[in-house]
DNA sequence: CGGTAATATGCCCGCCGCGGTATATGAATT
DNA sequence: AATTCATATACCGCGGCGGGCATATTACCG
């Protein structure tokens, strides 16, 4: 993927609050639904080009679908991701989502912390790309 | 500014291009056609787009436009250029860009040297905003 | 004043991306 | 098998953006 592209995934406020919320580690959609106080199909069609485009990896995990941060990222995309969390540091907006994330309880935190605990060749059940 | 506008002005190839080679100093819009090797009036139309967006400057000098980065900047925005430039490090078609600007005799060159020296309140003739 | 060089803008068109609605897929549960 | 939950996709309409062409603006020069 060239920079522009990369930069065309950036330039949604939606994506940067989903790309902002995963570097505190995998989530399940419907974590973004209830953070991100959006409409499923909105979470669901971000998240759908975040993963087209590599920006993110999604796991199916029995009913749930868990996305993370690519496991192995381009130099670029790292670089990217650093400075996107340090232009956010300061911003009430990001900030707040962080909290709510905290807050909740959500449906399946088992299973997101089931799959950040899984560094190695996904030992999980079902464990294929997408659906 | 907010970052997903921000990074709007980020993600084409061609704006990418004119902010990398910005990076070096304040170029006339000349340089631009010549080294982009890209129709006056697409080099025209993005350097607008990045000048109602606040991510350039534009003074005239004389029959020329001058192109700088803004002057005084947001943290958000010294950041991402940071980011870019580290990005763009092992691209070739940066660095050829890079190159293809050294080498080139512009017609302006020393107005833009006259305006690059200019740190204070702007002491030569004409110098406002935009035509 | 007329001409020319440098730059910007208006218009048209095609494409892409976003929101919304409806629907499909896939897994779990009974 | 039917239902329900979680998630994805197809379709539609719209606005934004980029390219191309023509034209306007501004400054300079003879």
């Amino acid at each position: 993927m060239n920079l522009a592209e990369l930069y065309r995934c950036l330039c949604d406020p939606t994506r940067l609050r989903i790309l902002h919320l995963l570097q505190a580690g995998p989530l399940c959609v419907c974590h973004f639904q209830t953070v991100l106080e959006l409409p499923q199909v909105s979470v669901s069609k971000h998240l759908a080009y975040l993963r087209t485009h590599g920006m993110v990896e999604a796991h199916r995990h029995g009913q749930w679908v868990i996305y993370s941060l690519p496991r192995v990222r381009s130099r670029a995309l790292e670089l990217q991701l650093n400075c996107l969390r340090e232009c956010v540091q300061s911003d009430p907006r990001f900030q707040a989502d962080l909290r709510r994330l905290h807050q909740m309880q959500p449906c399946c935190s088992w299973v997101a912390e089931a799959l950040a605990a899984e560094v190695g060749p996904a030992p999980a059940p079902v464990d294929r790309p997408m659906a």
